[in-house]
DNA sequence: AGGGCCATGTAAGTCGTTACATGATTGT
DNA sequence: ACAATCATGTAACGACTTACATGGCCCT
């Protein structure tokens, strides 16, 4: 259901596609969120079909034809009902990252190392990426909620960061006591 | 494919009911992966054709009957493969507290905020528990592995809470502003 | 010449959730 | 009396991924 409402979110600002949806979608919401564009088509099919959203077919010469979805006011009603339902607060995290992490002492140390170096080296680069994409679209037409999630996953990712050093230095700590003995 | 080496990773430590194995997983996997009992139960049979473990039957009187699994080594070396092979380090997050935060711009100022103010009591009794856990695991028998995460853990939820805070602020300044217009 | 962008979708499969079912024991 | 713990599972459904398919335009 939370792809149903985040779909219609996106659509409050402005009518859109699939394709912009499933782009934007990438852009915006990778660190709370990801959705492939097969699956965000068929959502836009079932939502259509329940009255959250209607489509205009725009018929193209030289690109492909296109359907512009806009939200009904169902869609924001219904919208609106989910962001007041009482919520459970319990993440369903899947990241298999961390999944790795938690089972690294089943590796040699330096490989564990070499794991955590290059995850850092990824999320080095996010971070990079985030702050560009702030300059462009922050204090100028951003939402507020797109002011705040991404100051949350500018925060996770130097969060993952300095957990990352303390980690290595944690898996070299104890290196080097288990070649004392 | 990931929660079959969540699995065998537990079961590198012990061999363990289906039982034991969903508990663990509430209490040490929360921060970055969930699975029902159900799911578990029916990895587990195939985990068992597949020869990643054998099971032994316990017949008990009072309480019902259990299946312990054992981990084989065929099971060991995929593991260790599975550690081993290149991985893209995609988080794929499901967090449906967040998808409302990118929404809160939809509810009234004062209603963003107690959603917010909400979020933080749970994260703060989330907090109390991960101390809780840490005291009677850690320094005795804990693995590198839940060492790393539970720390990972509390890192990310205390942030959360400094987060938190911070948009809180923000929201009460975008309010106060726009009330003197 | 090859890849990326635009734009849509189908089909098949796997993963994950929810509801249901059993049944004795221990604690409040 | 009622809920929780122990212990297992089936069935039905919904969510999500992966592979495949089309086709022209623009850039290097």
């Amino acid at each position: 259901m939370a792809l149903r409402f985040a779909l219609l979110g996106l659509l409050t600002e402005e009518a859109a596609t699939g394709y912009d949806l499933s782009t934007t979608f990438k852009k915006q919401m990778t660190h709370f969120w990801t959705a492939h564009h097969t699956q965000i088509y068929r959502e836009l099919l079932k939502m259509e079909e329940a009255g959250l959203v209607t489509s205009e077919l725009v018929v193209q010469e030289d690109l492909p034809d296109k359907k512009i979805y806009s939200i009904t006011d169902q869609g924001r009603s219904d919208l609106v009902a989910w962001l007041r339902a009482p919520s459970e607060f319990k993440p369903k995290m899947k990241d298999e990252n961390l999944m790795r992490v938690s089972l690294l002492h089943l590796l040699p140390p330096d490989e564990a190392i070499a794991y955590l170096e290059e995850s850092k080296r990824h999320h080095e680069m996010a971070v990079e990426m985030m702050h560009v994409w702030r300059q462009a679209h922050l204090e100028q037409g951003a939402t507020l909620g797109e002011k705040l999630t991404s100051e949350y996953g500018l925060r996770m990712m130097l969060n993952y960061l300095e957990w990352c050093d303390w980690a290595i230095e944690e898996i070299q700590k104890t290196n080097t006591k288990s070649s004392l003995r």
